[in-house]
RNA sequence: GAUUCCGUAGCUCAGCCGGUAGAGCAAUACACUUUUAAUGUAUGGGUCCUGGGUUCGAAUCCCAGCGGGAUCACCA
């Protein structure tokens, strides 16, 4: 263990003295807590008589001693508050010793404790609870660092390092006001997506985190073993082909807020897991997703923001639905004048070497595309916008184009230059499926290691039919990024991926 | 993975022309019955990230490592 600091010791001993006292720094019974903070800052002005008698808990975050009265301030859930405590009203018999000595000297910032007494207002105007009875709910050992604010707003010793904040995340949403407020919006976030999926008639899944072929996105998994099979197992980079077998078992609308890991680079945009929300709808194509996209984007965003609009950095998004919709070949020519749509392999290599854009042997022709896409054109789309109609080649798992050659089914949603879903008309020919993961086998053995693996057990599925359909996947924490005006994924995952701590 | 910046008290930071560590808040003690980040007085608190090197002497200069931020690469 490691030595204490000054602090923590006196914490011990003020936490022994309480016991010394005859008082449980830890009590085990219920607390009756029937108010909050906020409730009471914003309810009493109109019906103080509803507060005469309240209970409520929390953290002791300051505390103002003058002679036998004090002002403290408490912290629950839901906000702070001011209490006055009176000495003799807190000790009315002879026995000082609560207030002497437990409140002025034993209890510390960061302590929970519980009041009991009514609801005031002080000389200066400020919203109080008088208390009539104190209660130590749990002492804390630790000091806890104590933002200030001061009239103009100004923050005095700010808890900001990001790497403490991330590590003691416990800390950080203690004394973070603000942090609090993110994982509340991304929580309404989730919720108003569900709520409006089962409305319309979805359901929920759950499918299987641990697979023995990863599939349905590229990238890197992570490996690791079981022991009674004695196979290897990868953890899912994407929950994607589970899906698409519940349409086949015959459900209709199915969703799952899919926990995904993917062993990459790691950076602000970036966590080894991260959520992705995918679901797939049988009867319907992309221009059915785009809609009911759009729709619901802009219910979300009310949801959290009540206006379909949230400000991001400088800029103003709108959800309003409907998005423009562009296809990659014409988003391309509108950024750098080049018509690709009609060119080779050869051809694009020579327009990358033209734009600055580095290329190798393993790109083949959709990869070279989206690659100019990425470099040129992605960043221009703050708006939400659908770029629509991919070349086949990067898209192993999307139906072909109804009507244009060499192009599949598909739509990438970019709001704020970013990509925030990726969407298609979901390929259900088998025969044509077989085909696209032994291409993926020809750009795997050409060098690409994110080339997907074969996945006979799929194919399968597809064999005993898929009805046409249409999926979707959404990055839940990059859209939980916009919508709080958070630029590091970090910063809306409560425990981002760190180095262990030595 | 590359580049770059950073690591000093519980928190925020100063000190970095090398001379053995400082402020504010927090803490401790005393005083004070209505205060508003911030009452007054006094006091304590630091392997200056780690390990080497240069030097009579290193928080400070050099090297390596660890951890983190930012940018880039890969990716969602």
């Amino acid at each position: 263990m490691q030595s204490l600091s000054e602090q923590e010791q006196i914490r011990r001993q003020s936490l022994q003295s309480i016991r010394d006292l005859g008082i449980d720094p830890y009590p085990a019974a219920l607390y009756p807590v029937n108010t909050y903070a906020k409730d009471i800052q914003s309810n009493f002005n109109q019906a103080p008589e509803n507060y005469k008698e309240v209970c409520l808990a929390g953290r002791l975050m300051s505390r103002r001693v003058m002679g036998k009265a004090s002002f403290a301030e408490i912290m629950d859930s839901s906000g702070r508050i001011q209490i006055y405590i009176n000495r003799d009203e807190i000790c009315p018999t002879d026995n000082k010793a609560l207030y002497n000595s437990v409140f002025k000297k034993l209890l510390d910032i960061g302590d929970f404790i519980g009041v009991k007494g009514y609801v005031f207002i002080t000389q200066v105007g400020e919203i109080s609870v008088h208390v009539r009875e104190l209660t130590i709910l749990s002492k804390s050992l630790r000091p806890l660092p104590i933002v200030k604010k001061d009239e103009e707003g100004n923050i005095y010793d700010a808890f900001n390092d990001p790497e403490k904040r991330y590590r003691m995340r416990y800390v950080d949403l203690v004394v973070n006001e603000q942090v609090k407020d993110t994982f509340v919006k991304r929580t309404k976030m989730v919720n108003a997506i569900r709520n409006f999926l089962n409305k319309n008639g979805a359901l929920e899944v759950d499918t299987p985190v641990l697979q023995s072929i990863p599939g349905g996105a590229a990238a890197r998994p992570f490996i690791t073993h079981h022991n009674a099979l004695d196979i290897p197992l990868y953890l899912r980079i994407a929950n994607e082909l589970y899906l698409k077998r519940l349409i086949v078992g015959g459900f209709d609308w199915v969703y799952e807020f899919s926990k995904n890991f993917r062993n990459e680079g790691m950076d602000r945009t970036h966590n080894p897991e991260f959520t992705v929300l995918e679901f797939y709808v049988a009867y319907k194509d992309y221009f059915w997703m785009m809609e009911t996209t759009e729709q619901l984007l802009e219910k979300v965003c009310i949801a959290v923001h009540g206006k379909p609009e949230v400000q991001v950095g400088d800029k103003t998004i709108s959800f309003k639905a409907p998005y423009e919709r562009i296809s990659i070949h014409d988003a391309i020519l509108k950024y750098t004048g080049i018509d690709v749509s009609n060119m080779d392999e050869n051809q694009l290599k020579d327009v990358c070497k033209k734009l600055h854009i580095e290329t190798d042997n393993s790109m083949g022709k959709g990869k070279l595309i989206d690659e100019i896409f990425s470099e040129k054109c992605e960043k221009n789309f703050i708006h939400p916008t659908f770029i629509i109609d991919y070349p086949v080649e990067m898209s192993p798992l999307t139906k072909k184009h109804r009507n244009k050659e060499g192009l599949v089914e598909r739509f990438e949603l970019m709001i704020n230059g970013k990509e925030i879903a990726n969407a298609y008309s979901e390929l259900n020919d088998p025969i044509d499926q077989y085909e696209r993961f032994i291409d993926q086998m020809q750009l795997s053995e050409k060098g690409d290691d994110e080339a997907m693996l074969i996945d006979h057990d799929f194919l399968r599925a597809l064999e005993y039919g898929m009805p046409p359909t249409s999926g979707i996947g959404f990055g839940i924490d990059r859209l939980a990024m916009l919508m709080t005006n958070n630029q590091s994924i970090q910063e809306v995952l409560f425990f981002p991926q760190m180095r262990p701590e030595k």
